[in-house]
DNA sequence: AGCAATATGTTGGGATCCCAAATAGAAAAT
DNA sequence: ATTTTCTATTTGGGATCCCAACATATTGCT
């Protein structure tokens, strides 16, 4: 249980996120002491922190606004994060690697095959492959010897599906709606080029580690819009059901990979 | 004048820039409170602006410690800010561009050129060229379509030398220590790589656009080796007396513009 | 003398109070 | 009836107070 104000920025983005504040809404800090039963303080620095990660927006005059968040609003800021992990595969590429950097990445590649070749993506199964896909990308960022990537890359990672490592599913290929091979077949597509960009760091090819991250992180983009195709009006909220809920806790991960 | 909290966490990030809290010395509230003859409120709103920040960061029990700012870490975030301004540069080619962002990025490209021809570098022409060179790449940043690409540039914007469009000069050179030529030299190639910028992305042409972006923000990078090489040990304070000090208001950039 | 337990002081989080500014509503004047 | 002005209420910034947690020092016990 972390402090209060913490708490409350958590609560009040997810609000956000989930539409129970929708866009434009006036938010006053009195309300908020009034529905959260606390004091003034911490409700403060909860707005200041969310001001500072461009959910709320000072109004006009008092107050606050929130900040509307769109499906496309979502896309762009993947981009964002994609392009910075292309630059931290590059980086890492060129620079003297880490081995237990490397051996964490592959020890990550293994699990999400053996993962996928189970062959069954119920929801444990899922949460596990998250667990592993972020601990590839995360050892990227924060291996490739320039901390401002994985810094800047954390400034923007509260919004839905920006996390380090983030996966979207298709839960109707998984509910078994529809096929399920295809979604099995994206996750070989994404694990292969795992290898490609492990292999291109690991040989210390800067080009193709770049390149192969910036396809890699063209994937999500790319299954956005396969649920935009097939849903006539896209929300944020379907995104987020979409998702992987839940971060996984670092000490989690480093637990599991040290077993 | 902006509220009490702002100014103060202003404050202490220019102490720590300059060096006044050298890095690892223990931040309190009481302390701040003391020095500053302010309540514990600002300085609560100040401390955890400056955490969000990264300039300081929770210390192992109490308080705050103060990060480390080196030339390095300055290195890392303009290589972080440059290849963000390369996904923009990409971005606004592939786009659909405003013709007013053209014709400004057109303008400060002329107005740099036309201050660099007149041979003198005194302050109020480096200031000038400045706000010139901030109006061109702030122009693309918000031009680009992607909003999150600027607003994650700001994100790390309050280092020095990382305001959009910030310049390095020789200040030997200006003085007439060393040769101006190179210096001249220096801008002129800098402008050129403006001019090559502005027409790959108003033909279009995205590849040419993100790669000529990416090495005109290799610019400063290269300038801060060559004042490695020149100085034995060089420090933040020396990068930041090199760098044009004043971040230009927006309003003046727009209204020099319509004049 | 060494270790442990308690006491005291330091520090940060939260609550409450105060004040200034701004907005909205009401009243008055044209 | 409309506009302007004045007042009252809302609201956010700042100050002060309180409390709990942690750190350190002191004292007591073995």
């Amino acid at each position: 249980m972390s402090s209060i104000d913490t708490e409350l920025a958590n609560t009040i983005r997810a609000d956000i996120i989930d539409g129970t504040f929708e866009h434009g809404a006036r938010i006053t800090e009195a309300r908020l002491c009034d529905s959260h039963n606390v004091s003034r303080t911490p409700v403060r620095l909860a707005l200041r922190r969310l001001e500072q990660e461009g959910m709320i927006r000072k109004g006009d005059g008092r107050g606050y606004v929130v900040e509307e968040i769109t499906v496309d609003g979502i896309r762009q800021a993947v981009m964002v994060r994609g392009h910075l992990e292309s630059l931290a595969a590059r980086l890492m590429a060129q620079s003297e690697k880490q081995a237990q950097d490397l051996d964490r990445m592959a020890l990550a590649i293994e699990r999400i095959e053996a993962l996928i070749d189970q062959g069954s993506l119920d929801d444990d199964t899922l949460k596990n492959m998250h667990a592993e896909n972020f601990a590839f990308h995360n050892t990227i960022l924060k291996g490739c010897g320039n901390s401002y990537v994985k810094f800047t890359c954390d400034q923007i990672s509260h919004l839905p599906m920006l996390a380090s490592g983030s996966m979207v599913f298709d839960r109707d290929s998984i509910d078994g709606k529809t096929d399920i091979d295809k979604t099995i077949l994206r996750l070989k597509i994404g694990n292969s080029q795992h290898r490609i960009i492990y292999k291109a760091i690991e040989q210390g090819d800067p080009v193709r580690a770049e390149g192969m991250m910036r396809e890699h992180s063209n994937t999500m983009i790319e299954y956005i819009e396969v649920f935009e195709q097939r849903k006539n009006k896209l929300t944020v909220r379907d995104l987020v059901s979409y998702s992987v809920q839940g971060n996984p806790r670092i000490e989690d991960i480093e637990e599991k990979a040290a077993s």
